[in-house]
DNA sequence: TTGTAAGCGTTATCAT
DNA sequence: ATGATAACGCTTACAA
């Protein structure tokens, strides 16, 4: 920079001037500058910058697992955002790394991160994230903290729910099971809620519907299926409603692998129309969130925290759609 | 820094000095020192450091699309090796944020990124890569620019290409399609040379064999091969050898919405072995790439460049594995 | 062994 | 409208 002032000769103040647009500059010497810029091919030091301004540009993305479909979106949502506001996003992939939240908080603190979007997906104890928020701003996607309101972007997960199982009641069965998520995640609570009130709304007895509770991995999908079909059959379910689509997956495969038929011997519905659902054989009914759309928002409302020092805007939860595929169907009506 | 110092009772150097064990220290002093770092809760800033130190300890990652779990699963590897030495990683998603490489490049020259892993996946000219190289150290992941010799990172996909090609062949198939990758990339090139190698050893006829060029996507494993099978009967290809699994996935879904069964019509094997492949109906015969070793080499590689001035370790080709399943049979022999 | 002081490249305050 | 100059928080000769 001091090369710039003394090639355009002006002295540094100028050339930050004009750099920033910080300061009143004639209208000649502001030419100067711009062509000793060009001409020596000058670009800005942004490490000292940042120690100036006390700020990184630079947010954190914490992402439990990124060949979780959903969470890949979610991630380019954040990206788009950032980048228009020409802030870098790091990535922070606690499964992958296995660091501690506490590290992501130092970051915070160091003045390397200016602020964190977390998507906790798998469920992370509140008093960390609770922690990591002391340190910084942090938006939460998909996630809420009971009792304390930190701020969250969501999607209507209840209603979505609701209308998922109200579909599958509709189709005529009877004896369904939940195969739910983590106890502890809000999205898991929200589900679950959705899923009863749709049953009770179909008159049936809520006892009568076993909740079986995984973690929203593929593994636990795969074994409380055969959990809940491996049950005499008069009882069994005619239908299986999982919490997240990676559970349905593996609810499918384990249905695949025991020989009974999706949709014509046990129906199957998932949530988050990740993009391989409509790929599956058969193409699984699920419902989708707008990824993308909650990830750009997620990053919009850390900005906001970020920029002025006041509001905290209550953002409306996403809008969920119904996928109507063809793991769903009538069951039928043997004996 | 200064806080601390004062608290206790020593000079920011001595500080420094027990900080980052670069000088000597009497016990009493550097007990002193981590009691008041305690106490006070300090951390370091960053943004400081990077400024002395001329480096950010941070490196760009980019890549095309999340979506694609092949990346994602590289993406995890490079976190993992740049976690192990406290160095960040940025996401750079040219796609999601319509940023020109130049754009990476300047984050280069402006010490926002010590480095680059560059996963160019679906194609980017050469010459733009070359700029970003000129910038700084970056490190190619699954891709080469003949001509130049950047450091890179790939796999043996010449031998897989070859194998799976060699494979499908000894099923008996005589007609063959092939959907090959975008003509600029290396890849695409590596992959269409083993399945000739593997044809010309199967003594059949390099002109009999069709070479579809698609640009690694879904939509255009769909629409060649419609393309590829739209041809009388006897003409028709009995297997379709794809370049990477999301074409063949398009591929597959091609034939489901035609009506033409695999493998029992056609045959189809793909490259890559991402993790929805063994999900697909039929589970997706394809060569398999150790993307996450990948991803960790890259970045090693890359702070190898960034430590030491000196070597550019050539690296051996990763090995790939064959991965058998479903989708590809013998032909039918009718007619 | 420990402290003093000179930068690192910017920005911003203050005279001019 | 412009230019010195003092921070920003840290590292590192160099001096003591």
């Amino acid at each position: 920079m001091k090369d710039v002032a003394k090639h355009a000769d002006v002295s540094v103040s100028t050339v930050s001037y004009v750099l920033n647009n910080s300061g009143p500059v004639g209208a000649s010497r502001r030419a100067r500058v711009i062509e000793a810029v060009r001409a020596l091919d000058y670009t800005p030091n942004e490490s000292a910058r940042n120690l100036k301004r006390r700020s990184a540009s630079t947010i954190g993305l914490v992402v439990p697992d990124l060949a979780n479909q959903f969470f890949a979106l979610v991630t380019e949502g954040v990206e788009r955002a950032a980048a228009e506001r020409d802030v870098l996003v790091v990535l922070c992939a606690p499964e992958a790394t296995e660091r501690p939240i506490s590290h992501h908080a130092k970051l915070l603190r160091s003045q390397r991160l200016d602020g964190v979007v977390y998507l906790s997906g798998i469920g992370t104890s509140p008093s960390l994230i609770l922690e990591l928020a002391q340190s910084g701003p942090v938006v939460l996607v998909d996630e809420r903290i009971s009792g304390f309101d930190l701020p969250a972007v969501v999607s209507d997960g209840r209603l979505g729910a609701r209308e998922v199982a109200s579909y599958v009641l509709g189709k005529g069965h009877k004896r369904l099971a939940i195969i739910g998520g983590p106890e502890a995640l809000w999205t898991a609570e929200q589900r679950l809620a959705g899923y009863r009130e749709a049953i009770a709304a179909a008159g049936l007895d809520r006892e009568a519907v076993p909740e079986l509770v995984g973690d929203y991995r593929m593994e636990s999908g795969f074994s409380l299926a055969q959990q809940a079909l491996s049950v005499p059959p008069k009882q069994r379910p005619t239908a299986l409603l999982c919490a997240n689509d990676l559970m349905a997956i593996g609810a499918l495969e384990y249905c695949k692998s025991a020989g009974i038929r999706v949709p014509e011997d046990v129906s199957i519905a998932g949530f988050d129309d990740v993009p391989i659902a409509s790929l599956l054989t058969p193409r699984l009914t699920t419902v989708s969130q707008p990824a993308r759309e909650m990830g750009y928002q997620a990053a919009t409302v850390l900005f906001e925290m970020l920029g002025e020092e006041n509001n905290q805007p209550a953002h409306e939860p996403f809008p969920v759609t119904l996928q109507i595929r063809d793991s769903v169907a009538a069951p039928t009506s043997e004996k």
